[in-house]
DNA sequence: CGGGATTGTCTACATATACGAACAGATCGG
DNA sequence: CCGATCTGTTCGTATATGTAGACAATCCCG
């Protein structure tokens, strides 16, 4: 069950976010078509607390910089481990593609941390932003390092649907489309999710958390790129996390065949 | 009314804010006694939403940077004015005590910005903390520039309390305060609220937005600094804003007796 | 490896809660 | 200055919602 308030709260600081300048009740009631007075009681939950407050003279809401100070502390708290962030800046430099750093939420991968491409055609995610666990490169190096057990009751629960032509459309086809990304020593996409978007994917443990990181892109550029992008990524592991750290640490993973790499596009 | 999911979830905020590292399903529900089910609803909400995830293999969660990102829009947004920034910094180093930049929340004032005095007995208020309008240098500053009307109807809700020795504790006694405030040329405050807490304050408003500055301490430091303080900070306005924003700007207030200053203490 | 304890998930129901409507203040234009 | 219109606020009630409880899956320890 969602919790219809809670979905409400987070619609409106998205609203906020936006807009990026105080709003009356009666304008936020507008535009979600809430009642008048289900806004009033939302917004001033927020006000007793601390989290909105009125800049002008009267009736205009703002949220408060204590969302910030909170989310830094959380933050803070528990940063992404930075060889992964430097990891995802080196991948940006050298591969020139939309880096995602992505972890588990439900059935969902989350983005954590997103480089952009400065391509003029590129993917163009989001931090927070989800993709299906069992449908994407990102969320199969995530899958490929959990049990068995973790796998098949995740997978009981997708309901499987089209997303373009490369979408797994069985249990099965996913566990196949996971072993092969263990064996080849990358986890790829081609318009899995996203049409015409592709992906290289590799799995990373650290500090017991499960990350993804991924080279995404238009499928004209990645399409014939992609084995490329694999050993680039490979390496670039090796720079950051040290030579064998993906043998040992990741569970399955084989090492790619670097006598068949083909020359540099 | 209060909206309990939303208080709920604020709450989960400010407990990964203290905590800072994944908690359980478990934990969470046991930690604030919140039944599971409604724990697991609130929680998939926001995993829906892509507002928490999970690091580890299963069950544990943290909140996504997504907070982060939100947040830190919203404030880049509509961001506090330069100057009063600029100001509270000025006046932390001059004055070695806490400044509070605060702003009109419902009945309180709302703390938007704090810089805290480093000295070992200060006052330790955080950002988001809120105080009564009607009790405090800070909500005095503040609705001395609404209006008439504004002010009657902010102060018929008011159900009066003893704080302190200082509490005004009816209408007239809160607009005797202001007033006394706007021909002194400054706000005071004197164990109002916070028992042995003084507190110089001004109303300031930029772009249409009312703010108040606050220099807050301990009532034996506060006690007979209050009028050097006032003047120091209508010198530190007058560096920031221009020498004639406190007259021209500020409605009705008086610039203090500068030739009564005693001398620095 | 197997039994017990713990954790996460689902569903039906009683109740706390969001909503509609009516009120009161404020704002604006004439 | 007055009336009309639009805001914000309060209240009672019908109903959407949170919760208890049972189940299922997982983990842990002997």
């Amino acid at each position: 069950m969602l919790v219809r308030q809670v979905a409400n709260l987070l619609d409106l600081i998205e609203y906020f976010a936006e807009r990026g300048k105080p709003a009356s009740l009666a304008e936020i009631s507008q535009h979600f078509g809430w009642p008048r007075s289900s806004t009033f009681n939302l917004l001033s939950t927020l006000g007793r607390r601390g989290f909105l407050f009125e800049p002008e003279a009267r009736g205009r809401f703002y949220p408060t910089p204590r969302w910030l100070a909170l989310a830094q502390t959380i933050v803070a708290a528990a940063p992404l481990p930075d060889a992964l962030l430097r990891l995802a800046r080196d991948l940006a430099e050298r591969s020139g593609e939309t880096i995602c750093v992505g972890a588990a939420a439900g059935t969902s991968v989350v983005f954590l941390d997103v480089i952009q491409s400065t391509n003029r055609v590129r993917y163009a995610p989001e931090v927070g932003q989800r993709i299906p666990l069992h449908a994407t490169a990102s969320g199969h190096a995530i899958m490929s390092q959990w049990s068995e057990a973790q796998r098949a009751a995740l997978l009981r629960k997708v309901v499987f649907e089209r997303y373009g032509s490369g979408t797994p459309m069985s249990i099965e086809a996913v566990e196949d489309q996971i072993r092969a990304g263990l064996q080849r020593g990358w986890f790829r996409s081609a318009s899995n999710y996203s049409v015409d978007l592709g992906g290289v994917s590799l799995p990373l443990i650290v500090a017991d958390r499960i990350f993804s990181v991924t080279v995404a892109g238009p499928m004209s550029r990645m399409d014939t790129a992609m084995f490329k992008i694999a050993q680039d990524m490979h390496d670039a592991v090796a720079r950051q996390f040290g030579a064998s750290y993906l043998r040992t640490e990741i569970k399955g993973l084989t090492t790619p065949p670097l006598e068949t790499l083909t020359a540099p596009l």
